[in-house]
RNA sequence: GGGGCGUUAGCUCAAUUGGCAGAGCGCCGCCUUUGCAAGGCGGAGGUUAUCGGUUCAACUCCGAUACGCUCCA
């Protein structure tokens, strides 16, 4: 029976023999279950039926369940490969009832599928039940194993303990006995003191829970009045007991992948051997490969955090082990997407549907790994030569940091590879070391909020009967007469604050916007009086201010908002009545950005690519910064697309609409910008450019809406783009793996850096009229500008190649120089040496040199000493200019003997002229100050030879 | 937002405490070999990313910038 039919046969045989409804199983992203990081269970999304909170209409239910166990409590990562029946993603049949049918349809049903419609020996088969636990106050499961004593004899109806045997969901909830079916894959034998014992031919295949408890938050017992099954019997398991094999990879789940690892890594076929490492590799990387698509599938990639760690490790393993152990130095795994979906795809239709995706999502990933992974394995190399000498051999602590800091390799990954050579890593330490590095990540990101309304406060504020916050005239942002709630200094609430500190202060409504949705918050001012005539709000009363507050930052504590800042005069009490006023440039900047932020959104989706997600998003008052997922640089076409179709909303002028919509209706409308896994408010603000949101909800399905910036946003924005005056592309770079990284500028900022831009090109074109050390100035001074001053990439890009012209040119102006000064050296030198040749070679040859540097005395060392090997040589040369003195010297093995050391013979040239040098016994350099006293130094040089 | 690492010949990477910038592969030329794989000899190719500072002297130390990678928040 090949798999696909026995899952087929499982399902049809709940459904048609025993009226099951079949339910397709859920994705293995739970979206809705915070405390479960994969779906690692069946019953996962019937958990509020047990709970008693929910209803489902039918009563019987089957299905296979795609199951991920890694990461979490239930975590099978570490022994994936390492034996043939872990797995980080698996299949789970399962069959439920809710509050219908009880232990003895499950267990006959379960004897009846397993024995006539899968053929299993009867002689094999073991179960279990619930012996009991008279510490718990726990009878045993006697009714479950008189059921199995129809079909097994009493020695292979095993009693078990409360760890084994009793199923409990949590601290508290539903509960019961459970009764486990094992089977024996030798037979023949009495295999009932191996049932349970961790022994690889004798396994659990299928777990029937029976749930008749529910326990009680004081630790009681009640029974329940429904009383329900939950059954879960793993496919692979099952696969490999029915095709009689001992390994759940020697069945036809496998075959069609690592037939593809095969053909795509050309590593010699599968062999199926436990310790063998080419099949431990082939293990490994089928499994990961076949949990990455299924995640992938059902909306879940590699990333930095939470599950998508996980599988950025889950596929970190995998390449890691294809470079390295099957050696292939580049992307593979994605190659096998069409293997899993060979033998998944008919049964799970999301995986046929998403194969695409998925193959996308892991050779992007795979090809960021790539990157770092052969410099890292290197450094990994390295480290454990340092680390074999240990007791007993470990990789460093700084090693494995290192490794996870720089070369993105998860601390697991680099203990399963100690662990192939035996070795240890220093775990304490690489924790240390790590939460030393997370600390000083987070002291400074941590200053913003000094000022915090801690639960306490909150609570304090309800106490006082400060209600919260008004602040629905924050989009209008027109100044308002308020009254001073509370006064928050940071410990206490005071009642009244005057120049000092920073303070936060409480208003019983407000139009400043807090900082939220990486929107800044507004700046402004608070002007506590009382009232008299004639004022700002045209209201013909005016306050006589007696105090000013400035706030420079605004924060939002659950329904509070805060405004911190400081008084700037005279003093403000609670209870007072205000007039409170933002500083308006800021707020038209910030909404500036922000409505530009969602051009850009759209732009990158336009440009880059239909999958270009938004991973994050900072408005500010002089730039915007907008994170998007993405591989790959901007390129310089790009780049320019971007500006242009975020220019082209501007000076269409197109008007921004807002709106409260119902998050189904919303959610319906083609594009909206949602980021993916956040949870919105319903109704959910929705935010369109250039669209009416009635035009957007009466056809939502229509296609041109992909082309019209819709987001679901709690920010300000302008009444239209027009306002923010043009735009740039700041800079784009990555931030971290597989996330890029922009900065924006609009108005006045974008106008200067274009200006900045043109003013340099024209510093530009006029270097062609500079020459020698002018022009060479001039070139120094536009690189500094260029780096300088805030340029857009567009014209960066355009810049750069002209400026290394640039640079060119005044290279070969300064090779020309430099080469003219060390041709005259060397046109001395050779008539120095003529004339030493002609007396005593072996004695010392010193010599000044006219106009020559450091470079062209070392040009000139080497000439002679290739004529003159047993010669000491020292050359001085005077540089007027910059008031130095040059000395070279080398001396022949011969001399050094003798004491003629050219390191000590230029120190004392040099100390004669005012400078210090030093070098090698052989080969030295030094410097003077003073080319006054050039001849003190010839002297000195000369006296030296002398004495030694 | 904060940290770490990197940037040296076309490519992959070296260069002790600051003291003559190198290797392998590739490229070019010549030689050798029945053919193939190859072998031998010679050669070109570098403002050590950019700008500034410290120093007699900087690939090396310090500061900024750019680009790339990466981790944390």
């Amino acid at each position: 029976m090949r798999a696909a039919d026995i899952r087929t046969a499982y399902i049809d045989f709940f459904r048609t023999k025993a009226a099951h409804t079949f339910v397709q199983g859920s994705p293995v992203v739970p979206y809705d279950d915070p405390t479960l990081l994969f779906t690692n269970a069946g019953m996962n999304q019937f958990k509020d039926v047990f709970l008693g909170r929910g209803s489902r209409p039918y009563t019987r239910a089957v299905n296979s369940q795609k199951c991920i166990r890694a990461g979490g409590k239930h975590n099978d990562l570490e022994d994936v490969g390492n034996d043939v029946y872990h797995h980080t993603f698996f299949e789970m049949l399962g069959n439920w009832s809710f509050g219908d049918y009880f232990k003895e349809e499950s267990i006959a049903w379960g004897w009846q599928l397993l024995t006539e419609t899968f053929g299993l020996n009867p002689d094999r088969i073991y179960a279990t039940y619930f012996g009991g636990d008279p510490k718990a106050g726990l009878e045993p499961d006697n009714e479950a194993r008189s059921i199995w004593l129809r079909f097994l004899p009493d020695n292979r109806v095993i009693p078990g303990s409360m760890k084994d045997n009793f199923w409990e969901m949590g601290e508290s909830g539903p509960c019961g006995p459970c009764s486990e079916i094992h089977f024996d894959r030798i037979g023949g034998r009495d295999a009932a003191a191996l049932v349970n014992a961790g022994d690889p031919d004798v396994l659990e295949i299928w777990n029937h829970v029976f749930i008749q408890f529910n326990r009680e938050t004081d630790g009681t017992l009640k029974q329940l009045p429904a009383r329900h099954v939950d059954t879960g019997m793993g496919l692979e398991r099952l696969v490999s007991v029915i095709q009689g094999k001992r390994s759940n990879y020697d069945t036809d789940l496998w075959s069609p992948i690592f037939s593809a690892i095969h053909e795509v890594t050309g590593a010699r076929p599968y062999s199926g051997v436990l310790h063998d490492h080419i099949d431990i590799a082939y293990r490994v990387i089928a499994d990961h490969v076949r949990c990455l698509t299924a995640a992938a599938c059902d909306g879940a990639g590699p990333g930095n955090e939470g599950r998508n760690y996980v599988l950025r490790r889950i596929l970190r393993r995998a390449a890691r082990h294809g470079r390295q152990t099957l050696g292939v130095d580049r992307p593979f795994v994605f190659q096998l997407v069409p293997a899993v979906v060979e033998t998944l795809g008919k049964a799970f239709p999301e995986i046929l549907v998403g194969a695409k995706k998925a193959t996308e999502i892991i050779r992007s990933e795979e090809e960021i790994f790539g990157r770092t992974l052969g410099r890292g394995i290197a450094l990994f190399d390295e480290a454990a030569a340092r680390g074999a000498t240990a007791k007993p051999p470990r990789i460093a602590a700084e090693d494995a940091f290192l490794l996870h800091d720089t070369w993105g390799f998860p601390i697991d990954l680099t203990q399963v590879m100690a662990s192939e050579r035996k070795m240890e890593v220093d775990l304490a330490g690489y924790k240390t070391l790590m939460e030393r590095a997370r600390e000083t990540s987070r002291a400074v990101s941590s200053e913003a909020p000094q000022l915090q309304l801690t639960p306490d406060a909150l609570a304090k504020l309800v106490a006082l009967h400060v209600h919260a916050t008004d602040d629905s005239s924050r989009d209008g942002g027109r100044p308002m007469r308020v009254r001073v709630a509370a006064i928050w200094d940071g410990k206490d609430f005071q009642s009244s604050v005057s120049v000092g500190n920073a303070v936060g202060i409480v208003l019983d409504k407000t139009c400043f916007y807090a900082e939220s949705g990486g929107q800044e918050a507004d700046h402004g001012d608070i002007r506590a009086g009382h009232l008299d005539g004639g004022g700002a709000l045209g209201d013909g009363k005016a306050l006589g201010s007696h105090g000013v507050f400035e706030v420079s930052d605004v924060q939002r504590f659950g329904d509070y908002i805060l405004h911190i800042g400081q008084v700037q005069s005279g003093i403000i009490r609670a209870g007072d009545t205000a007039e409170i006023a933002l500083r308006h440039g800021r707020r038209e900047s910030i909404q500036a950005n922000h409505t530009v932020t969602h051009l850009l959104n759209l732009a990158l989706r336009e440009v880059v690519g239909d999958d270009v997600q938004q991973r994050g998003s900072l408005v500010a008052s002089d730039r915007l910064r907008f994170d998007y997922s993405g591989t790959a640089a901007l390129s310089a076409t790009d780049a320019v697309r971007v500006e242009t179709l975020v220019n082209q909303g501007i000076s269409l002028d197109l008007p921004v609409h807002i709106q409260a919509v119902d998050l189904s209706k919303a959610r319906a409308i083609n594009g909206v910008r949602a980021v993916f896994g956040e949870r919105y408010p319903d109704p959910v603000r929705v935010v369109c450019i250039g669209s009416t949101i009635e035009a957007l909800l009466a056809t939502p399905n229509d296609p041109k809406w992909k082309s019209v910036s819709t987001e679901f946003c709690g920010g300000t924005h302008l009444k239209s783009a027009g306002a923010a005056g043009s735009f740039i592309l700041l800079s784009e770079g990555a931030s971290s793996a597989g996330v890029r990284r922009c900065f924006g500028l609009t108005g006045s900022a974008a106008q200067a850096a274009k200006d900045s831009a043109v003013e340099l090109n024209r510093r530009i074109d006029a270097v062609s009229t500079l020459q020698g050390d002018a022009m060479l100035a001039e070139v120094a001074e536009i690189a500094r500008l260029e780096t300088t001053l805030p340029i857009g990439i567009v014209a960066r890009r355009n810049l750069l190649p002209r400026i290394e012209a640039l640079r060119e040119r005044a290279k070969d102006a300064r090779k020309q120089q430099e080469g003219a000064t060390r041709d005259g050296a060397l046109a001395q030198v050779n008539e120095i040496v003529q004339k030493h040749l002609a007396g005593d070679a072996t004695k010392p040859l010193i010599a000044i040199l006219n106009g020559a540097n450091p470079a062209a005395l070392i040009a000139a060392i080497d000439s002679a000493r290739n004529r003159l090997s047993d010669t000491p040589i020292l050359f001085l040369s005077a540089d007027e200019i910059n008031s130095k003195v040059a000395i070279a010297a080398t001396s022949p093995k011969s001399a050094i003997t003798r004491g003629i050391n050219a390191g000590e013979w230029v120190k004392i040239t040099a100390q004669a002229c005012g400078g210090s040098g030093g070098g090698k016994p052989d080969m030295a350099q030094a410097g003077g100050k003073d080319p006054s006293k050039i001849n003190d130094a010839l002297s000195a040089a000369v006296a030296f030879t002398n004495r030694a």
